[in-house]
DNA sequence: TTTATTTACGACAACGTTGTCGTAAATACT
DNA sequence: AGTATTTACGACAACGTTGTCGTAAATAAA
């Protein structure tokens, strides 16, 4: 079933048929019709990779991500997917595990015109981004979310990070914590960073001095994560409260002090970066900084499929910063 | 960039030049070397538009599911791309929101070519599977999970969800209920009433006679499946266990618990299907059956591949069964 | 009525690749 | 040496679509 024999059965050229089911203005409405009916008649649906290859436009995007088994990305796929399906767009998933060899060897894979446009959330390893600035010089539309490089001059979707660092910080001075400890997942990463800065500000901000021994840079691996999380309660100077820059260490922080026994939040208070809803049934219920998640996929969507039809150029922002909710729940509290 | 340009550099018929690319026995160990450079040199990638086109192949599957923000399809998309990946094929992603009309809609957009294959995981509203077989009568590859359509006559990768039901429900007699509450989504789902003939089969194998009223059926909306929920402790015969078919039933049987103030598990025990791994931090912890959804991910992509491939077609069983763990935790046990 | 313009269609050339076929030259076999 | 075979390459025709261009016929303008 092609063009061709779509054709045949109408007793019409092939280019007639194909522009009537464009809906082209060079054929009659009575012929638009007759075709309309046949192609449906006969299940006729276009060749996608003929036409693809023909206009050079995929109609796909691709989303790179680190992981995809988290409160975060899920909904934030969910939103991508939702605008991408308005605009009769596809969407390829590919998966970094945090690792910069694979995000490079999928940006190779995407120089090439198998797709019209990409979202980005770096690899927590990534701290060079020649491979992405490829993509730009070959104009292919890029768009940040989340974990950015803003370096390579495209837009970018993020959250309030380093305001979130900080308000949370300030939360746990609030509530009398005087030795906070912030665990991090990498010295790359844009959201690391500003959060960092955020904690560090915050406890100036209130003449708290800030102890290098408090940060903690942990890994994929939580075996060694909880060891460096209990190493923090060994000796004399222990924290009274930690904040946690991902879900994954905050969930470390409970298990560690149920194994030393420790009370949250009465010997220690604690609180965390995470989008699961089930923060709140935890014992004690965790407090968290909630990002919008699902917004987050629509929005830096939203903004790709501008620079794809290159429509109102001018008008996208270099950066969006979209707020996130601090949720204070008895994990934090006195 | 293109194979024209590339073999006018080095002086060879661009034919001789793609053969050189693809390893072909027709060209000379020194031709291909020489081309291999320049190509390397110049940059030169083969147009995948092009390429898929001219092989009317896409080196691309499909994974349609109803949702992404779950701990269940996560892993499992993890588990697609890794062997997806290894493949050297690219994952697209649809989402049906458990709607049967636009799985109908994506099952359309991939009839023609556009995927070499489909991995899906059944719309809890999906009653016909007429889109289906249309996939199947133009023999596109296909592999169903978790929730299945058998009649399609696919291969199909599940769990052993009836003997989990049935087990889960025996643990909860053994731990003393009598009156056993099962919590589903869907009356269409394969995975819905396997798991639901476990349970009766467990009330009969105990000698507990079965009660309809106790068994509910949840949808989309969590307030009315609270209410549903909650109207089923407002009578004189209140249920002693909850056996809930989705986590969220769990949490929402927990919140519901909170507010009629029933301890768990002493007024009440919770046991449901989930793959939290917070599950553990509950209060109480929650007893879950656990699918291993990684290896359900990656044994399904397998499968596809084979089919693909057109490998051992025949040495393909219908159905593989992937065991699930019963965890036991405080939330059910006396 | 003659000339300009529009309408409605067909012919055809791409898009860049792959694979089949043809064929000189080189090598192997009598 | 003569014939058969292999090697190593080039020519070329697809794959199915889209968009440009050409052009009769129909309509409008003069």
């Amino acid at each position: 079933m092609n063009l061709k024999i779509l054709a045949k059965e109408l007793n019409l050229s092939f280019s007639t048929v194909s522009k009537a089911l464009r809906d082209s203005h060079e054929i009659s409405p009575a012929t638009k019709q007759r075709v309309l009916e046949k192609a449906k008649e006969l299940n006729y649906q276009v060749n996608p990779l003929a036409s693809n290859f023909r206009k050079q436009k995929s109609k796909t995007i691709a989303v790179i991500i680190p992981e995809v088994v988290n409160d975060f990305f899920g909904p934030v796929i969910n939103g991508i997917e939702s605008i991408a399906q308005e605009k009769g767009y596809h969407v390829l998933i590919y998966l970094t595990h945090d690792s910069m060899q694979k995000e490079l060897e999928i940006s190779k894979l995407l120089q090439n015109g198998r797709v019209d446009g990409i979202m980005i959330s770096l690899a927590s390893q990534t701290s060079n981004t020649d491979h992405l600035n490829i993509l730009k010089e070959k104009e292919i539309p890029l768009v940040f979310f989340d974990r950015i490089a803003s370096q390579v001059g495209t837009p970018v979707v993020i959250t309030d990070d380093y305001h979130c660092g900080f308000i949370a910080t300030e939360h746990l001075i609030t509530n009398g914590c005087k030795r906070i400890a912030f665990l991090t997942i990498s010295e790359n990463l844009s959201i690391s960073n500003d959060r960092k800065n955020g904690y560090l500000d915050a406890l100036k901000a209130n003449n708290i001095k800030h102890d290098q021994a408090l940060i903690r840079f942990c890994n994929e691996d939580d075996i060694s994560n909880k060891d460096n999380i209990k190493s923090l309660f060994s000796g004399n100077n222990q924290p009274d409260g930690i904040f946690a820059s991902v879900e994954k260490l905050a969930v470390a922080t409970y298990q560690i002090c149920e194994e030393l026994a420790l009370n949250i939040p009465k010997d220690v208070k604690v609180i965390t970066f995470s989008n699961s809803y089930m923060a709140a049934l935890l014992n004690p219920p965790l407090s968290t900084i909630t990002h919008p998640a699902f917004e987050m996929g629509r929005e830096s969507a939203t903004i790709l499929f501008k620079l794809i039809e290159k429509k109102g150029l001018n008008l996208i922002p270099e950066k969006t910063v979209l707020k996130s909710n601090l949720i204070i729940r008895a994990s934090s509290v006195r």
